[in-house]
DNA sequence: ACTTATTAGTATAAGCAATACACAGTTCTA
DNA sequence: TAGAACTGTGTATTGCTTATACTAATAAGT
């Protein structure tokens, strides 16, 4: 709200903005009928009900009976509103630590619990955060994350890097879920049909000779086909294999190093 | 182009398009001026002298010196333009197959190719593709990773599962570097400059009883402080560590594999 | 009572993707 | 060879978008 310094960063604004540092409240004027709290619940409201894509300041607005320029009043753009949106929505209770130290178990946990969030907040994936996690429940999900790899036996910095990776994949892997599945039903058919439509249209055009890999992924009927009876057959379906295999790498490295004396 | 039939699958649609199987030579009429990839080369020309956000069909056309409307005679809609404009930038030539088998050199390789290719087209992190890839050259990228991965042991959807994560992390480090380089450079400040203020605005909210690990880390000063000469300091710089645990990974788990006679 | 800060509303600018239609150019057919 | 059929580009326009500038009403401090 206040613009005292604009050449603060980017990274630091947000600090303040999701710890409330930038607002100070008011000695006089008419009492705010609205409120910063109730415009991002508002628009999380209507991001969960139809997508990031219908969230604008009119349609939040109208949301909540105000005019759409009253809600500037409360935030100091779009940009802020998804945010303070993107914090809120993880408002869900990281994996505490565990006792017994088992750090995969509750690296995979923590994998889960992010796997549940995007889920329950779909649109959570399409929101590209431009600088790492800043807010109250950002941090907590950081420490929680971070606690487990430092537990493996990584360094802080080596933890932070494979932090990153790791929501990457998860956040990566639901968005394409997401994407598939929705023009999937755009259609009218399911994952699986939307598949082995795909998969039926590289075989006009993907021949054994310039795409041999590839070919042999269609004939073995890697896409599509028919999964396990209950089952999706998308992406965050097999997630778990490779999140495994990155754990695998760190339980590696780490054995590796220790043996070395690292 | 033709919208004969509105139920095919939106990958299937992609596979159609992106082979130009959806255009037929006109017989009759004007002889088009424009073309689609023409349209398309602009649009790629404006997205990387100004970033993505510069695209739109007015810019583009302007580019071209007509107006608006003519690009919807050579594309769909926007997002079809997107799509183009992808595969197209992806027109780089991907690591050719490894003649000592050393897989894991061929997947170092592939990713650092990923990693040049989005840096020479930093849009093309921020185009969010909402299917598995389906162009000429998605595919040959494609290829190139299932290649090496095959050659490492795992099966043909194992390894399709891992590529899916690599080209993941690798776009989803550099979309993060390029955010928060612009993020610095909006106030004038370098990265390593705008990371020392992030670290020191979180040390205002992080305790050392709420944030244990995440105080540690602010402490030994894992963001910020002095990179080395000529090093950004920023995400990519440490890619290659991540990129080497998922290989680790990988190796263990096929050697295991083999072990029970997988 | 009067000044001053604050909230919400109004008006509006500038830009976006996309539909509908007019018109001119080209080729195939009768 | 005449004209129907079709295609490429331009014009007009709709209904969105974020955001700035300003007005009227409200409440607190002096």
């Amino acid at each position: 709200m206040t613009t005292e310094d604009e050449r603060k960063s980017r990274m630091a604004r947000d600090v303040e903005l999701l710890w409330g540092l930038d607002t100070t409240p008011a000695r006089r004027g008419p009492k705010p009928r609205l409120s910063r709290e109730a415009v991002v619940r508002a628009a999380i409201g209507v991001a969960d009900a139809e997508g990031i894509e219908a969230v604008s300041m009119q349609r939040v607005a109208r949301e909540l009976g105000y005019t759409t320029m009253s809600l500037y009043r409360h935030v100091d753009s779009k940009e802020d509103m998804l945010v303070l949106m993107l914090d809120t929505a993880t408002d869900g209770v990281p994996p505490a630590p565990r006792e017994d130290g088992d750090w995969r178990a509750g690296l995979e946990e923590w994998c889960n619990g992010a796997l549940e969030m995007h889920r329950a907040h779909p649109w959570s994936v399409f929101v590209a955060f431009s600088a790492p996690p800043s807010g109250p429940n950002g941090l907590r999900w950081m420490e929680a994350g971070l606690r487990e790899l430092v537990a493996s036996g990584l360094d802080v910095g080596e933890s932070l890097q494979m932090l990153t990776i790791l929501s990457a994949v998860v956040r990566d892997t639901v968005r394409l879920e997401i994407e598939m599945t929705r023009a999937a039903q755009s259609t009218g058919s399911t994952l699986v049909e939307s598949e082995n439509d795909y998969s039926q249209s590289l075989r006009r055009v993907v021949t054994a000779e310039r795409f041999p890999t590839i070919d042999r992924m269609l004939r073995e009927g890697v896409l599509g086909e028919a999964p396990a009876p209950g089952r999706t057959g998308g992406p965050a379906e097999e997630l778990d294999f490779g999140i495994r295999r990155i754990l695998d790498g760190i339980e590696s490295y780490v054995r590796a190093e220790r043996g070395t004396g690292g």
